[in-house]
DNA sequence: ATACATACC
DNA sequence: CACTGGTATGTAT
């Protein structure tokens, strides 16, 4: 049978209505299927299906009398977090339309009506338009968006292009709401409920003035979604792009109505993984998550469930971040990885590691930061992914330090690497 | 503290 | 021919 992973480039995306998914998901199958990526991720798939089979059993195994009690337990939660509830806030996400390449359109026009893709034959980041007819996506391959559609284009990216425009995009946001947060270079979410109060303005006019001003002062365009949570906002600027906005109005109704057919995809935090795993249990929508509540709550984790009945009803993330004044994002994490040709010659993957080293001590140095420890990133040939990691007896920014530790922790995988395809 | 999986863009 | 790179976080041990 097919893997389900193989459907993960023919899910309804903006700009693929119309496409022939069945053809899609065919020419992603033939192009992988005797590939070691594909072995890998059949293998990580069936992983995934024995630990469904586990939950199912465990779930077979409940008694209805313990189900009732959960079941009250449940409606107890349930009843606290609707009391929670605050319709107060209006939450703007705003996504730009598939940023990257619409930088590049910016700059050679000429791309805006042919296939183009960002990236090369191992990966594209984003498609334009155009090419999204044919199937390509973000995250697939270039050789398989290449095969649905022969007469692609290629672009390589420029992150230095993107980052000025993202910040002539912050600079409107700015306007309204200074706090807002950058979710990565093409998103932020805006608390707008001031800026209404002060202008005396809707949220809509609100969000397709904001709309307009990104595109006077970018020539990009953007979609935006309002709703009283970010999550909610966040689902809502996918509902109509490109160009486009949708508002959930701020009241439990209106917010009950959405969620009832919501597929649990288009939630923020539901991957492919927690998807399937509900999937199993006959949960597809958040309305289906609300009615199965006792049983989410009976074979997930108190934070899992806690999310889940959160995303069910409507509630959560509209409280904006606690951050006292003068607070900074703190990055928990540095890191440099490279793939390239498989090769198990010991000597030039040291070299590799010291190369990697290097930048990241020279990335530690640029923001002042030290590290206590170091992690080792090896996907082998085949696809398989392991990590060894190591603390330091203080924090540092060496690239010596940090290589030397590296490469022992690299010394003593030495039996079992192999080819390397990625070091990290 | 360590290893690995999941998710996001 | 060819399946990324960077960061955060959850889960298990």
């Amino acid at each position: 049978p097919t893997s389900a992973f193989t459907n993960a480039f023919t899910n309804a995306k903006a700009g693929m209505e119309g496409v022939d998914r069945e053809m899609v998901k065919r020419v992603v199958h033939d192009m992988s299927v005797n590939s070691a990526h594909f072995a890998t991720e059949s293998r990580k798939e069936a992983a995934v299906e024995a630990k469904i089979l586990a939950m199912k059993k465990r779930a077979a195994s409940i008694r209805p009398s313990a189900l009732a009690t959960i079941k009250a337990a449940v409606d107890d939660r349930v009843a606290r977090m609707e009391a929670s509830r605050d319709l107060t806030k209006t939450w703007v996400h705003v996504d730009m339309d598939s940023f990257f390449a619409s930088v590049h359109i910016l700059e050679r026009p000429e791309l805006r009506d042919v296939p183009m893709a960002v990236g090369g034959m191992s990966m594209i980041s984003t498609a334009n338009y155009a090419a999204r007819k044919f199937g390509v996506r973000s995250a697939m391959p270039g050789f398989i968006a290449k095969k649905l559609c022969p007469q692609l284009v290629f672009v390589d990216s420029d992150f230095a292009k993107y980052k000025h425009y993202a910040s002539l995009t912050r600079e409107v946001f700015k306007e309204y709401d200074p706090q807002f947060d950058a979710g990565s270079l093409d998103e932020a979410y805006l608390e707008i409920s001031a800026y209404c109060a002060g202008k005396s303005m809707t949220p809509a006019d609100v969000a397709e003035a904001l709309r307009r001003e990104v595109r006077e002062k970018t020539k990009l365009t953007c979609s935006a979604g309002v709703a009283p949570t970010r999550r909610l906002a966040k689902v809502c600027s996918d509902a109509n792009k490109p160009d486009g906005q949708m508002v959930i109005e701020p009241t439990r109704d209106a917010v009950a109505a959405l969620l009832s057919s919501l597929p649990v995809r288009k939630i923020g935090g539901v991957g492919k993984v927690l998807d399937r795993t509900l999937a199993a249990f006959g949960i597809a929508t958040c309305g289906d998550l609300l009615r199965e509540r006792a049983l989410v709550v009976a074979l997930f984790s108190e934070v899992q469930s806690d999310f889940l009945l959160g995303v069910a009803i409507g509630v959560g993330g509209e409280a904006r971040p606690a951050r006292p004044p003068g607070w900074a994002p703190q990055r928990k994490s540095l890191s440099q990885e490279r793939t390239f040709a498989p090769t198990a010659d010991a000597r030039a993957l040291a070299a590799k590691i010291a190369a990697l080293a290097e930048e990241v001590a020279a990335g530690l140095a640029r923001e002042n930061l030290l590290t206590r420890t170091v992690t080792l990133k090896m996907k082998r040939a085949d696809f398989e992914v392991a990590q060894r990691q190591t603390s330091l007896p203080r924090p540092t920014n060496d690239a010596q330090t940090i290589s030397d530790a590296a490469l022992r922790l690299f010394r003593g995988e030495k039996n079992t690497h192999g080819s390397l395809r990625l070091l990290g």
